[in-house]
DNA sequence: ATTGCTTGCTTGACAAACTTAGCATGCTGC
DNA sequence: GCAGCATGCTAAGTTTGTCAAGCAAGCAAT
């Protein structure tokens, strides 16, 4: 089977981590957002995205999600890789994943805290 | 009192247990915690975090805890086995900078649990 | 066209986190 | 004895995220 593009090296602040880290943000639950958009999203199909079993939510989800966020609905679509390449329209989706870091705003010290946890959690490689 | 002398062993000091004697070191009831943090853990709950008998306390709950206690919260994490690292990175071992989210390959789980930590950083630390 | 595969998405049920209300025991003082 | 209250604990319920099963639509190949 042409199995193309799907890299298993996961880990990278995804579309799925942003999307739960702005619900955090707005202190909403699953279920909240299923009513807020009037069922546009249901809870549990919110939450398969939010943990990236969802390759690429559609469009209309992710409309759906920006407006209820405010945030940029071309953000997530380029995140979602919706947006080709050729059809980049501003900078967030240029960086992808790795400028999502950039989004939450984190001082240097707080960088430096997360970094510092990162490497608690390589440190603890026990296997159960 | 029925958790007594029951975690005298060094290597199976269990979440709850620690948790347990560090509340009884700080000569707090169950209720003395519950107003410190304004309610944001219940006695109810927390005696049964104390008694094992949640898994996983949410990092929410193992923040507040660590900071009323002034103790290591990446190290509650640790024993509520909320860092499971298990199918993170070959062992690479790039960890020798600190680095962009990108350049570690975290689980989604992990990712998440980040990003919950982040949350509070940001809580915290807030103001500028 | 029809079969079969893939993928977005829903509904319903489930496990575990968490809350609320209350129990049992122990400690005072009467 | 008794009331009153504090402390630890639990039984039962609610909430929250996730899984399992399935439907509908798109697409490829026979």
């Amino acid at each position: 089977m042409a199995n193309e593009g799907n890299n298993s090296a996961e880990g990278t602040l995804t579309l799925g981590g942003y999307l739960a880290s702005i619900r955090n943000d707005r202190k909403m639950t699953l279920r909240d957002v299923e009513e807020a958009t009037e069922k546009g999203v249901s809870n549990a199909y919110l939450s398969q995205i939010e943990n990236d079993k969802i390759k690429k939510p559609s469009p209309n989800v992710l409309h759906t999600l920006s407006e209820l966020y405010s945030i940029s609905f071309e953000g997530l679509m380029g995140m979602a890789g919706h947006v080709t390449s050729s059809g980049v329209t501003n900078d967030e989706t240029r960086h992808g994943r790795a400028a999502t870091f950039a989004e939450h705003n984190l001082t240097s010290e707080e960088e430096k805290e997360l970094i510092e946890y990162l490497q608690f959690i390589r440190r603890n490689n026990d296997g159960a």
